[in-house]
DNA sequence: GCGACAG
DNA sequence: ATCTTGTCGC
């Protein structure tokens, strides 16, 4: 698939300020509601037998009908950054892409899209079937100018994304992120001072508890799961933890992260 | 000036 | 993100 917003492909050569105004541009046009093609609720596990919601909800009895899930993660091998994307149906990979891109700048808290961003619109330009909703490894509203790498992602190619983060980029948890957390809690994450888009308050995302230990010693910190584009936070937080199946992780990006290592074997 | 900061 | 052995726990 291709930008539908080509002035929204992140540019490297552009400067820091550039950069960010670039994103307020991206933040206005992202819409963080709903406006997805399926419900939530017909999305189904690996080996998972259709129950009552996935086919009724999907007005399909055939699988091939079902949402198609893509995650998106990245390796890196000296200044080449290599973008996996892993498509799931019905918890099935039917589809692996990946492309590698050099890198133009170093990592900057904020701007990661324009570090990372060309490698991963080269891999979706590979990608054939137009995927139902993304989920990107990073944030998506949960950023300085409500536009993370998920938002950007989301935006430029009009497709509904997700922001899966493995720890918080800013805003403030409702309750600590420092307790120990059971399967299934969600933490409401609110917009602070540190995001300069929206009034301090608004819920930009959730911290999500998708696996745990059962008992003392050690534990698994949260996922930090925002909107990126066409979603809510409400649904951002079902859609990964319909998605996580036996590991912290939800099965599109834990694939594409495994997958990006395996890419990378082969770059020189 | 100081602190904080996805991957 | 990346560099890496052992180690704890089910």
């Amino acid at each position: 698939m291709e930008p539908v917003r080509p002035e929204f492909v992140p540019d490297p050569s552009l400067s820091q300020s550039e950069m960010e105004a670039l994103q307020r541009d991206i933040a206005e046009v992202a819409r963080f509601e709903d406006d997805l093609d399926f419900s939530p609720e017909t999305i189904a596990r690996a080996g998972d037998t259709p129950d009552e919601d996935q086919t009724t909800l999907s007005n399909s009895d055939d699988p091939t009908d079902q949402p198609l899930v893509a995650g998106v993660d990245q390796a890196f091998v000296d200044d080449r950054a290599v973008s996996a994307i892993v498509v799931l149906r019905n918890g099935e990979v039917i589809e692996r892409v990946s492309a590698v891109e050099r890198t133009e700048i170093p990592y900057i808290p904020g701007l990661l899209s324009f570090r990372e961003g060309g490698a991963i619109l080269a891999a979706f330009a590979e990608l054939d079937p137009d995927p139902d909703v993304v989920l990107v490894d990073g944030s998506g509203r949960i950023h300085f100018r409500e536009a993370g790498l998920a938002t950007h992602i989301g935006v430029t190619l009009d497709v509904p994304a997700v922001g899966v983060a493995k720890s918080l980029l800013c805003g403030t948890p409702e309750q600590s992120l420092d307790e120990t957390y059971s399967e299934g809690t969600r933490i409401p994450i609110a917009a602070d001072d540190s995001v300069e888009t929206c009034p301090d308050g608004t819920v930009i995302g959730h911290a999500v508890q998708t696996r745990q230990y059962d008992s003392p010693n050690r534990h698994i910190n949260p996922l930090i799961v925002s909107p990126g584009h066409r979603v809510s936070a409400r649904t951002a937080a079902v859609l990964v933890e319909a998605t996580a199946d036996g590991y912290k992780l939800p099965e599109p990006t834990r694939l594409a992260d495994s997958y990006a290592d395996e890419a990378k074997e082969s770059v020189e």
